[in-house]
DNA sequence: CACTGATCGTCAGTAAGACTGATGATTACC
DNA sequence: GGTAATCATCAGTCTTACTGACGATCAGTG
């Protein structure tokens, strides 16, 4: 039998995250990458749209449609950001804590769950490791 | 500092690695979803579109595709199969074989500059562990 | 102050990837 | 022989994320 690629490893072992987290969060009528953008929002509050989108790297256009997403859903709200009119400082609304709450809650679990076959060495030595490999030494 | 959830970890583990990979196989004229065409058809044929896309768990439309694009350049063909006229059996052209070749070495090479923040532990680790994680019990 | 260049948010358009559902051809079941 | 399942295909759709352009605003220079 031929060792798997990583390539494959990595599309199949996130597909499967998904299906975990997926349905976690579709009560809160969100997903995970909302859920990291509700997270980032509340964390370094108050945060421009494209400090936002850099923390999380992820594309300019694409934090605009997300916040579009979480304005609708009542989540966040746009407001003048103080020190420049450029800016918006995005917040969290009442219920978008509320979201972010429940929906960490939510992925903590699916997360152990999906780790749930490895030991806890392993797990430890993945997380290590996974961190190391996402980081660009560009 | 909060530690990253594993969904943002494999999007941007799986993102460097299709940096590096990427342009590994670009002077081949294929990308790493056709190598991996390319590797399964070598090594179970004569084997039906089906058959192959069970093999790499993709849609059977999907595969549809990528043998449409990988016969346009001429690396594999579609053959009527000896034992069941409903299937094709999809076989690697003299071309589609020495591409394989060239390109197993290539990805071959890229992974190990992929991997080469990690120690020898840490790879043979996480190796283990994507293969569990990524395997369905379903 | 006036100019130049950069930054922020936005929008339109596009491209890749992968899905659903339908179809015709063929095969297997009984 | 008739019914159900399987294979490859196609059209359409959906998601994700991008590029490139735009107006508005800010920062630095002289």
């Amino acid at each position: 039998m031929s060792r798997r690629r990583l390539g494959y490893l990595f599309k199949h072992a996130q597909l499967r995250l998904t299906r975990l987290t997926g349905p976690a969060l579709e009560p809160l009528g969100i997903d995970g990458r909302e859920l990291a953008v509700l997270t980032v929002l509340d964390a370094r509050s108050p945060v421009s749209q494209q400090q936002a989108a850099q923390e999380l790297r992820i594309d300019r256009t694409t934090m605009v449609a997300m916040v579009d997403a979480l304005e609708r859903k009542g989540l966040v709200a746009r407001r003048p950001h103080p020190d420049d009119r450029r800016k918006n400082a995005v917040e969290l609304t009442e219920r978008g804590r509320d979201v972010l709450t429940r929906g960490a809650a939510a992925v903590e679990e699916a997360e152990r769950a999906y780790l749930e076959p490895l030991t806890e060495d392993e797990r430890r030595v993945l997380r290590a490791a996974l961190d190391r490999l996402a980081t660009d030494e560009d």
